[in-house]
DNA sequence: GCTCCCAATGTAATGTTATCACATGAGTTA
DNA sequence: TAACTCATGTGATAACATTACATTGGGAGC
């Protein structure tokens, strides 16, 4: 199962990367005074494993298989919750949901403006962090006297790895 | 049914402005050899004159109404043809869609890079246009080997005229 | 101890968005 | 006419998401 990502170029040490993942989270929940619940530690996880978008119903194919919940908005509260503090991410595009890669997650005070890069080819996805400053399309919000809460910022394309291989 | 958009300060001369628009895209299609064809047309109608992103059930309620078609096909094929050739965007973060309001339709041969500013008061979308120059996303993924064949700017927020309404 | 409250979860039902599969019709070409 | 292509009609289903209400379990305050 774990094959196909151990081949890969840009496979690193997964379980080491999810561990401090983890610990990160738990650090700034234990800070923060949330509660990182069984189910919520768990969607977190399957989010880590994968380093690919995983859409909500696959997510709770997992927890169902383990017994952590049976019906949609299981996973859907354990996601809401894992976004809301920063710790997950979705894609609009994909109508799907990855957990943060950014180092973001340990230093909040300093926002990250997540940019995500979608391989087409391996379905892998890459963040990037952008920095907040003002780009284009805050410099035109601003001449039209529009006021910006959310962006969102997703590319498809193929990943360098993708393109070695074809 | 038009009242609230003729009180609206934002307001504009709707038919001329979607006579327009419509001459636009069928002299495209005439140059092109695309068929413009009743259901597709009157899609592109339904869109042009709602200033507002619509999901693919309400353009299709609409066509229904109007005996051009009731079965969810009929709506997602027009809206596929007319994205495909640039007539009409997708907005990622609402599963709906929009009429293209630049005139980069008039001229292909320059590609936009739309960008969108949707506001959550009033659901306005405006249309907006960077230059096809490298920005901040594509430096970011010409540094990670990554092509990028689509890229999604989508900002939601609050509008001028519903900030000065508050 | 207790009750009250609140946050999290369990669960059924439903709502919304999108696609598949296959049949039909209209126009073009051979 | 036959073969083909493009657009459309239609029923079914898949995929994604929310609502509403019941239940549980752990503090806070009495």
């Amino acid at each position: 199962m774990h094959d196909a990502v151990a081949s890969d170029p840009m496979a690193h040490d997964h379980d080491a990367c999810i561990a401090a993942a983890i610990d990160r989270v738990e650090a700034r929940c234990r800070v923060a005074g949330l509660q990182l619940t069984p189910v919520r530690r768990r969607v977190l996880e399957i989010l880590l494993e994968e380093h690919r978008a995983l859409g909500a119903y696959g997510i709770l194919d997992r927890l169902r298989a383990e017994g952590l919940g049976s019906q949609p908005p299981v996973a859907y509260r354990a996601l809401d919750f894992l976004m809301k503090h920063g710790f997950v991410h979705r894609i609009e595009t994909l109508n799907a949901f990855v957990a943060c890669t950014t180092g973001a997650n340990a230093a909040p005070e300093d926002p990250h403006m997540p940019a995500f890069l979608i391989c087409r080819a391996c379905r892998r996805v890459i963040e990037t962090t952008v920095p907040t400053a003002r780009g284009r399309l805050e410099t035109a919000a601003e001449g039209a006297g529009f006021a910006i809460e959310h962006a969102v910022r997703e590319a498809e394309g193929v990943c360098a790895t993708c393109r070695r291989a074809s």
